[in-house]
DNA sequence: TTGTAAGCGTTATCAT
DNA sequence: ATGATAACGCTTACAA
């Protein structure tokens, strides 16, 4: 059995209200009892009730970091491990803790929001690449549930961190253009995700800034996912493109699959740029051309714009916070820059 | 602010414990009053405030999982979402959440552990992919926290679930040894983990089961990594092997390209079986022939195993139990196979 | 500076 | 079958 703040206070005479002010660290304690106190605390490796505490304080330290339906299925790709492990660091950092929460199942999912959220588990919310318009962002926001996005979202309410998509794609695009290609076409992602959208929005500008026709017949929408990326490159071919953007690198490896089994080389037949860079990239041959994203910061920002929400609540205007975060070009054998 | 039981009762008409009674499905309520009470709870949504709960039920359907350390780089392999997705499953269905820690910085480890642990926010603790001898089990064991290892480990007292790993690598240097091949070399994992010692002892019992020499200079330790795959098979070149058996899947693409770097044609001139996989592995030229764990069922047998030892630890022996999943080969080109 | 006491929202024991 | 009432372990006025 643990101990309690009283047995801890009696170990060290004093009250138990005394050894919960050392804790605390509130100043109105005597330096030599609280020293008598830290003493019997480090000795006996006494703890805090967690659960007692909150029910006073009405914070847990937790929060929440929720993968909404839609994206579960993405969720091995490398950038959930990145972005959790971005969250946890900061978090664990400034003493929080961190529940994992895959909305997979939908028939679950009422009970699970409600157990989590109005159980009073959490002090905020992390919500991962939901979908432009998620009702569940809406909902956490309706319930005044402290909350940080990663991704944009329509919800005007919503603070969120987010990678520059759209100039992104946009550098990759026009790293094509220069490269001479006219014929660029692009797998996009699900156009219901922010990211999807974006990168299409950004592969538009750079072909209208190069004063290059945006032609329905290069854009398939994908799903992220590389079989995806396969069946949209079958449907892109008859347009004879010279050039691919893929909107993820797992897309942009299952375009690669179309065009090997339709004899087409890359880079010399069909340029290709992705995006995400994860491991997988340089393994194949050529290596992929793409855009990295700084995941993980990604997922440290979205704790800290959390952490200070919570911490400034009192004093708080909600100021809605919108970070966006730059990405980079890495280029590599499949576009044909190099020799 | 959310309603408490007391407010329900009173717009129910009954005491706080009826409700009380009711939420926790105890028998002895008059029907047409339970009725009574539900309809009040769904129309206000009323939920049971988690930290006064577990105050005094002393449970917090809560379970962790602990990445330690030695792991945390490991953290961007599919392996563990996979692994995560099975266990928040099975914990969500059960009505548990799950409470994620990487214990990725060791300067705050014994604080977070303490935090964790002693302050009562766990019911229980899975731990992926200790070390074998990794201490912070046996303390775990020690402070008597209900636990499941994913990987088995040295400490006797503890549960796990574990891939059968030794079965595994000797089905696939088996395979290597039928194609023909009497110089098959090994990249293994850390020897210090279980994964890379039961790797490394399948490897030796296949060459031993036909007769075959297990031969130092064909032994090369990695740490899982493709940089460290690259580097095992650097050492390995000068013994001229013509097969090769990685511990892993990303160990195995690091080797193919030392391969490559020394125009060795795989699978011609050398053979490569990989284990894990992992999507990448579908990617690169020649598809690599590797072992498939099971890992999503992996997750939800610990869940499993850990909520079982939950629910009945009252009439509970401390059963330890082991449980070890079959994985399957799975041939594709890069072992020589296909013609 | 310190102790006493009330209260956080539950569950559980005991009457009724 | 139901309602008081006493914990659970903590924080926080309020008193001293």
């Amino acid at each position: 059995m643990p101990l309690t703040l009283e047995q801890v206070g009696e170990m060290a005479g004093v009250s138990r209200s005394t050894v919960s002010r050392v804790i605390n660290h509130h100043p109105n304690v005597r330096e030599e009892v609280r020293q008598r106190v830290w003493q019997v605390i480090r000795e006996t490796g006494y703890q805090p009730h967690a659960a007692a505490r909150s029910l006073v304080t009405r914070r847990t330290y937790i929060i929440g970091a929720i993968i909404p339906e839609t994206v579960t299925t993405l969720f091995v790709d490398p950038f959930f491990p990145l972005l959790l492990r971005g969250i946890t660091e900061t978090c664990n950092a400034h003493g929080y803790h961190l529940m994992l929460s895959l909305f997979s199942n939908p028939d679950r999912q009422e009970e699970m929001y409600r157990r989590l959220v109005h159980g009073s588990h959490l002090d905020g919310v992390i919500v991962a690449s939901a979908r432009t318009d998620d009702p569940l962002v809406h909902k956490l926001l309706d319930d005044r549930v402290p909350l940080v996005l990663v991704g944009r979202h329509s919800d005007s309410r919503a603070s969120y961190v987010d990678v520059d998509n759209i100039g992104a794609a946009r550098m990759a695009v026009e790293h094509l253009i220069r490269l001479g290609h006219k014929r660029i076409a692009t797998i996009t992602g699900p156009l219901s995700m922010a990211g999807g959208e974006d990168r299409l929005q950004g592969y538009r500008q750079a072909l209208e800034s190069y004063h290059l026709p945006v032609q329905e017949e290069l854009i398939a929408e994908g799903d992220f996912t590389e079989h995806s990326g396969t069946a949209a490159m079958h449907r892109l071919l008859p347009a004879a493109p010279t050039a691919v953007f893929a909107a993820s690198d797992s897309m942009a490896i299952g375009a690669l699959k179309a065009l090997r089994e339709a004899n087409l080389r890359v880079p010399e037949d069909v340029a290709l740029v992705g995006f995400d860079d994860i491991p997988a990239v340089t393994a194949i041959e050529p290596p992929l051309t793409t855009v990295r994203q700084p995941i993980e910061r990604l997922g440290a920002t979205a704790a800290d714009l959390l952490l200070n929400l919570l911490e400034n609540r009192l004093e708080g205007q909600a100021s809605v916070q919108r970070i966006v975060l730059p990405a980079e070009l890495v280029v590599r054998g499949s576009c044909g820059a190099w020799p």
